[in-house]
DNA sequence: GCGACAG
DNA sequence: ATCTTGTCGC
């Protein structure tokens, strides 16, 4: 793994920050909705996409890429590791989402940028951040009941939204990445967990680990 | 200095 | 994320 400018890569992060559109969605554009994961094993890392079908209501296509490893994982910089995987699942799937779900946080990052932000930002796509973890915000008490949710500050603002999905201790992270709302992203990922789990980005979990 | 830290 | 045996529970 070569060496890395990380004061470099922050840079990149302050001026995709202010490209970030927290506009409200047009859904009658919405046919197709996506979901990408990626895996790491050895050398190689393999991400999967899969598109749904919102008026037939089921996925239709899906696919995965293996690739290698160029970028180490690192708290904040999570998005130059998986970029580069995500992108060519992007370009080269014959169906283009017009909302991408991506495992990692949207604006719920200390700059505000994290993946889905990101990645949203530099294909000017809808996207939402779907995180199993916490990265930075402030919440007053986590949910307690099974789809309970409560709303995540950071810097005094709100970012996200903090889901509790199955009986244990299993929550999500919920933030917008770009052009959508905080509201709109929670209220759409809501519709695609079923038993306690988001069933595109979980089967896109389960095509990576192949 | 100490603790936190997506995948 | 990944490495990993047995084990608790529906």
């Amino acid at each position: 793994m070569k060496d890395f400018n990380y004061e470099e890569l922050r840079n990149i992060q302050r001026g995709l920050v202010k490209k970030i559109n927290l506009k409200k969605v047009n859904f009658k554009r919405i046919k197709y909705i996506g979901a990408v994961d990626v895996s790491y094993k050895k050398r190689f890392a393999k991400g999967a996409i899969v598109i749904y079908d919102n008026h037939k209501e089921e996925i239709i296509y899906e696919f995965t890429i293996e690739k290698e490893i160029k970028f180490p994982y690192v708290p904040t910089f999570l998005s130059f590791r998986e970029i580069p995987v995500i992108e060519e699942l992007y370009e080269c799937s014959k169906i283009k989402p017009q909302i991408l779900f991506l495992d990692g946080q949207g604006i719920l990052h200390p700059l505000g940028i994290g993946l889905a932000s990101h990645f949203g930002v530099i294909k000017n796509l809808i996207t939402i951040g779907v995180a199993k973890k916490r990265l930075v915000g402030d919440i007053k008490k986590l949910p307690e009941r099974e789809m309970e949710y409560a709303p995540v500050y950071y810097e005094g603002v709100l970012k996200g939204y903090c889901l509790k999905i199955g009986k244990g201790k299993r929550f999500l992270w919920i933030s917008p990445g770009n052009l959508i709302t905080p509201e709109e992203a929670l209220k759409i990922t809501l519709k695609f967990i079923k038993n306690g789990r988001h069933i595109l980005l979980h089967r896109a979990d389960r095509l990576s680990k192949k």
